[in-house]
DNA sequence: TCCCTGTTGATACTGAGTACCGTACTAGCA
DNA sequence: TGCTAGTACGGTACTCAGTATCAACAGGGA
């Protein structure tokens, strides 16, 4: 009575699993409904998830541990182009999804116990993030804060672009992502970071202007 | 059985549920468990909290109520000092809570659920602050974005002075809460809005230098 | 043939959460 | 005093998520 089956239980408990819930809705759908659709046991299915909940996010210890791959291959030096191709991939995941990731977004709207669940998986995105980032700037003041500052904005900035592409509210999510993440960066860099160049008209020559900078830039 | 009554049933199951869960831990403690200590009906225990999760943060609805009222009682020209308050708010009721407060930082440490449920209430928080913020910001570019960015960094930055105070980590919860937030208003300022003085010598008086100062910026 | 290991299904149980109903107390009014 | 409405409470019965346990079955060596 189910589908062709798509190879494995697991896969078929998912599809079946979105199925029922985006025609009868979650409430209303027993995990009985579900194995039964998939053609398998009850048991079957809390063996492959943890709870009704965590079948709606099956890709998601997947994403965690690509991250925190990602995250692990980089070093102080990059850790910007780190988290910010770290949450892309995440990005790459839900819109290579398309109606799946649509699907979800529905039902975590409409589903309080969908949408806590969907907070938990994020924080734990954002904890990952954090405690690389915290490693990577433990010793300069307020490290520890301002990795977790970092790892917050650049969760919510996913966020934001995710949401809005899931909305319909914009087709270029790759772009509106890079354009998110330089504001996040931007605002990471200390006030102490960021040149400002002051041009004065001068009849010198443009070594001598450099030689200047540098003394000046030497007393300090 | 249970001790001197605290005066309301609610109130009873509160200090209940805390005892217990204190004791033999929050899976081995049955709602019936917390009502019958409590000298109640289960059936009470459910219409005051809506799980058995939410007894162990009792006042998290007046908690957001607070924050929104603090929240609507601002205007876009004192926003900055609108969010800091609001945020105050939460820190200063956690800490006054004192013993309540690291028991529940225990509980909440050791079971998911709980954590899970801890998570979804800070996104209360942080969502609460997006909302006002975004309305302020709507008009700027990046606007909802930028709220989001301020609203996650306020919410982070209260956290984890919270935290380290759960945790004995710092004794002065109300002065490195001053601190964080200056580093998160910090963050949110643009470069545009940031003023560089270079100083350069000169035996003009003040007056013809201000007089300059203003000619040069509104070049721009 | 025996054994090992992994996957599955069936059964039974606990306990959270909901629905429904009856009851006790209080406030207000005539 | 009696009547009524509203509110808080307790009890019962039910659904269903989640767990534990055991048995069946497959393939794969040795």
């Amino acid at each position: 009575m189910p589908d062709l089956p798509p190879s494995t239980a697991r896969d078929r408990l998912v599809t079946s699993a979105f199925e029922l819930f985006d025609a009868q809705g979650f409430d209303d759908t027993t995990v009985d409904d579900i194995a039964n659709h998939a053609g398998v046991g009850r048991t079957t299915f809390f063996r492959h998830f943890g709870s009704k909940e965590a079948v709606i996010f099956p890709e998601h210890e997947k994403l965690l541990a690509g991250i925190q791959a990602r995250l692990e291959a980089s070093d102080p030096d990059t850790r910007d182009l780190a988290v910010v191709e770290a949450a892309r991939l995440v990005l790459r995941y839900y819109v290579g999804e398309g109606d799946q990731a649509r699907i979800r977004y529905r039902l975590i709207s409409s589903v309080p116990a969908l949408r806590a669940r969907e907070i938990a998986g994020i924080r734990q995105y954002e904890k990952t993030f954090a405690r690389a980032l915290s490693a990577w700037m433990a010793d300069s003041p307020d490290g520890a804060l301002r990795a977790e500052l970092l790892a917050a904005a650049v969760v919510t900035a996913h966020n934001h672009v995710l949401r809005r592409w899931l909305r319909g509210e914009t087709k270029t999510p790759e772009d509106d992502f890079a354009h998110a993440m330089t504001i996040v960066l931007d605002r990471d860099r200390s006030p102490a970071e960021q040149t400002a160049v002051v041009v004065l008209r001068t009849d010198a020559d443009t070594e001598a202007v450099s030689a200047a900078v540098t003394k000046a830039l030497r007393t300090l």
